[in-house]
DNA sequence: ATAATGACTGGGG
DNA sequence: ACCCCAGCCATTA
């Protein structure tokens, strides 16, 4: 919770802009750990709730919701997601060459993983 | 300290 | 393109 990494990542996921969508590994690449897409899993379900964290942006590397995929977790994620206009196809997937996010450009990035902010 | 558990991935069949 | 699986890594039991 007070971990750097997992804080790295809220302002990670924080930039991502409404309607876009990343990946756990994008997200773990992003902040120089190749193989921690799984600890990017876990940091954003430790987030409590009313958190400003747009954690449903984040899904997996093949397009799909991950987070409860046959429970009310899952439509809550796909909701908030439609809702900023993402459009899910017949298979219930995101097409990343549409909906991927960027991702930040070198100066945000360095900002991200660098500054060891502790408010 | 060992083993099991996940909001994961890339590669092989 | 789909399914399966070994590898990965923090957290729990």
């Amino acid at each position: 919770m007070t971990d750097p990494f997992f804080e790295q990542v809220y302002r990670t996921v924080r930039c991502i802009p409404p309607g876009k969508v990343a990946t756990y590994g994008q997200i773990a690449r992003i902040l120089g750990r190749p193989r921690g897409a799984r600890t990017v899993g876990w940091a954003l379900h430790s987030i409590p709730e009313g958190s400003d964290v747009p954690w449903q942006r984040v899904i997996n590397s093949r397009g799909v919701i991950t987070l409860d995929a046959h429970g009310p977790g899952g439509a809550i994620q796909r909701s908030l997601l439609e809702a900023e206009g993402i459009v899910f196809d017949e298979q219930g997937r995101i097409d990343l060459k549409v909906w991927g996010w960027a991702g930040p450009d070198l100066a945000e990035r360095q900002k991200l993983v660098g500054p060891p902010d502790a408010s």
